[in-house]
Order: structure tokens, then C-alpha cells, then sequence
DNA sequence: TAAAAGCAGTAACATGTGTTACCGTTGGTG
DNA sequence: CACCAACGGTAACACATGTTACTGCTTTTA
């Protein structure tokens, strides 16, 4: 029934280490829900009533907050394989914590909280290792929140654009990546307004820390850069 | 052997819905360290090698980051019965993400992570309720990471202030309450310097909107301050 | 009790940053 | 082709906020 998925589950972080013939089980045990979703359009709505830990079988979608005054943070992109909604799924307070977007046409898994919170009784083995990973997903996230706080505690605008930039290179190790966003999209990132994200940019550039064309950026001076951020 | 801790241990979330008894055989299975710490001592600094989670016997310790700048912002602040280092612990990265300082005069428990991560094979039947109680906490701690990111994104310094005292006037209903920290502290808290904090709550009171005397604060005028997270 | 340290309010000043508006470029569409 | 929307760079300006320094008050310590 779910077995045109469970390649693509298979990646997924919450199914580590349970092989396609227990997955195929679980999924039976499980139930998900089956969604499609278009480009831009809503998900879920931070607040509403929370269905379950959503999947991203194929697409992507943005996770983000929206403050007292209306701007919308982009909190997290999620890919194929990675899922959302995992915090509300052992929480008591049963709704969305943030507001889902879809990035593209999108095609999304729901599984139902209540069964993944109480240990079934049908054969489903596997479930125990499934709430291991949950505890390794969890523990991760705390951690990136952890990270992305420090990144918010920035003050300056500068030192945002800078770590954003100084981070992204040590991901990949090259001084010369593309920005996976709008020049917009990034200032919400950064939490900043579109202008000022584009006059940092511009300034730097000026004083020849960096070069860009377009979404395509190239870091001149990285020690200068790595300066900013003492 | 760990008696004596018991009727603490009781009402820490990790024990939850786990008897004396039992709580004590689990104690003799998972060996915890047990150490003291001064007023204002160091317990771990974010980036050293972790050991475990961290129980709060007795006393209370704050959870803090450093910035490049040298800033340490407070987090948290963990009292009696408290855990930290939770998210540690089901991580691969076994570092501390966080740094931990004593509040006041604490005693402390150690719950080594290996022991926690794996299944013992003691009889030791409340472990998985361990596990789950574990699952809840992370679970409540992003959401309560996503407030706090929520918090660190609203830019006016009068937006901090206002958010903060709504928010603590919902915890305990009550218009007038005391701030459980000094300026600096509150200043560090809500990512502003201590000045602007003054220089805020002070044009608060001049416009009526609170009074405060130390750290006793009452809200004069809640509907005003709501409307400024608007 | 006096000295020292910590704490909090206040003021003056420079500046970083949000705001707003405008313009050129690009790409899609009737 | 012409129009329109989306996107991104630029500039001017007001103002919120960081910075610094000084003050008086309280608490601690010798």
C-alpha cells in the first residue's frame, strides 16, 4: 500500500535503521495521510489544530513564525525525507507551533500523533526504534534552535550578514556558493528588512570583502569576514 | 543509597509517573555523579565534553550563551527539580551546548548519557517510561526555544519590555509581580543593553503604562501594553 | 563606621537602521 | 510588442538605540 514511498522513507531520519519490509509494516500499523499540496499554498497555521508529524515525501516547504506586526520568519527550509510538526507530536498543547508553507508542488505524509505516542499492540517492532530516533531528531533541533538563537542575538546587521555568510562557507567549503533564496527571503532569514540587507551587501562589497552577481556570492576577504563576528 | 534525593527526584519531569521505589532501583542502575557547586561557579562551559544530564538537587543554575562579542545572554534559569543538558545527551555531538553557571549555593546530580541512551538490562522497567518523559521535555523545550525565538525577533526595544511583562503577567494572572532578576540580567535576557532597558521602562512609567519600585512591577495599564505587540 | 563595590536611573551624543520612494532590469503574458 | 509584476540596488531622512559617563542609593566588606 505505502511500498511506492518507503524508498524515499528509507532516507528519512525517523525511519533510520528500520528496513523496508518492518517499514512497510509500520506504515500499515501507522496510517499516514496522503496530501498534495501547491506552490505557496498553506499548509498549516501556527495555532490551528495540529493532525500530525508531517512528511515531505516530494517538494519542499518553509516553516515560519509570524510576529505581533504582521512580518513572516522563515524559521527552517524542509526537503524530501525531512519531516515537520515532530515538537507538537509529544507535547500536550495540540497545535501547530509554526505556520507551513509549501515552497513548490508538494506531496505530504501525516502521521497521526496519537498512534506514534502510545506503543501499539499490533506486531510493529520497530516502533521502539522509531522513538529513539524521534529522541536523536528532537535533540538535534534543540540544538539548531540553540544555534539559530545565537544567530537572532546578532545585533548589528553586518555581523548577521556576515555570519550567514561565514556559516554557509563552512558548510560546503567554498568561497563561492549560490544563496537558496530571494534577496527578500534572506532578510527575513536574517531578520532584516529587504533595503538594509541590500546596503550591507552593497557596502561590503565596496569595501571588498565580498562580489556577488545575483544569487551567486563569492567571499574575497574570509579573515575580514571571520573579523566581524568577534 | 539515593533516598535521600527521592522525594526531589519525585517531582522532576524526568521521574514523572515513576514511583519511590522503582525510582530508586533506577538510580542504583544508573549510578548518577553526585557534586557541589558556589554561588557563581562555573558548572560547564558550552563546547567542553559532556557527561551527562544535569538534575537540580537543590539550588538553581542559569543556562547562558556566549556571543563573539563576549556577551552572555541568558537562556534559562533552572531551579529545584530542574534538568539540563537534556538535548545533549541523544546527540551525536557530545559537547555542551549550552554554558551552565551556579545561581546561588547547588547541589547537583548526573545522569550519565551512555546509560540513558541504551536500554539496560537491569530489571529496570520504568526506563521506558524515562524514555518517554524524555521525549515530552524535548518536545516542550523546542516550543519553548520557538517562544523564545519569537521573543528575540520583535526589534524595538519596547516591544521586548511589553512582551516580556504580558508574557509573565499571563503566567501568573496577577498585575503586579516581581522580576526574578536584576537589570542586567533582564537586560541580557531580552537582548538589550541595560541603559535602554531603564531608559524604556522608565518612559513606561512616565506614560503610565506600569510603576515599579525594584524589581516589584505593576502593569498600570494592560490594554495599552498589549497593544504595543500589535 | 567608613570604604568599596554593586546596582539602577539619567542625560548627551553619535550612528546604525528602518522607512519610503524611485529606478533599472528581467521575465512572463495578453 | 507592449504591458505588468517581481526583483533588487540606491538614496535621503528621521529616529530608535547603543554608547558612555555621571550620579545617588544600597549592600557588602574590612
Amino acid at each position: 500500500m505505502f511500498r511506492e514511498w518507503t524508498n524515499i522513507l528509507c532516507k528519512c531520519d525517523l525511519f533510520q535503521g528500520i528496513d523496508s519490509d518492518s517499514l512497510n509494516t509500520m506504515l500499515s500499523c501507522l496510517k499516514p495521510n496522503l496530501k498534495q499540496f501547491k506552490q505557496r499554498e498553506l499548509i498549516a497555521v501556527a495555532g490551528q489544530v495540529f493532525v500530525g508529524i508531517g512528511i515531505v515525501a516530494s517538494g519542499s516547504v518553509a516553516l515560519a513564525r509570524e510576529t505581533y506586526s504582521g512580518n513572516r520568519i522563515i524559521i527552517d527550509l524542509v526537503g524530501e525525507g525531512g519531516i515537520f510538526g515532530e515538537s507538537a507530536a509529544f507535547s500536550e498543547d495540540k497545535t501547530w507551533p509554526v505556520t507551513v508553507i509549501a515552497q513548490e508542488d508538494s506531496t505530504l505524509l501525516f502521521l497521526p500523533a496519537s498512534k506514534l505516542a502510545t506503543s501499539c499492540s499490533n506486531i510493529c517492532g520497530s516502533h521502539n526504534r522509531l522513538i529513539m530516533n524521534t529522541l536523536g531528531i528532537l535533540s538535534r533541533e534543540v540544538l539548531s534552535l540553540n544555534s539559530k538563537i545565537e544567530n537572532l542575538a546578532v545585533k548589528s546587521n553586518r555581523g548577521k550578514v556576515g555570519r550567514y555568510l561565514i556559516e554557509t562557507y563552512h558548510q560546503g567549503h567554498l568561497a563561492h556558493f549560490d544563496i537558496p533564496m530571494k534577496r527578500h527571503q534572506l532578510a527575513d532569514f536574517l531578520g532584516m528588512p529587504r533595503p538594509s540587507l541590500s546596503r550591507e551587501l552593497c557596502l561590503m562589497r565596496d569595501e571588498g570583502l565580498i562580489t556577488f552577481r545575483g544569487n551567486s556570492i563569492k567571499l574575497e576577504d574570509i579573515e575580514a569576514i571571520e573579523k566581524i563576528l568577534e
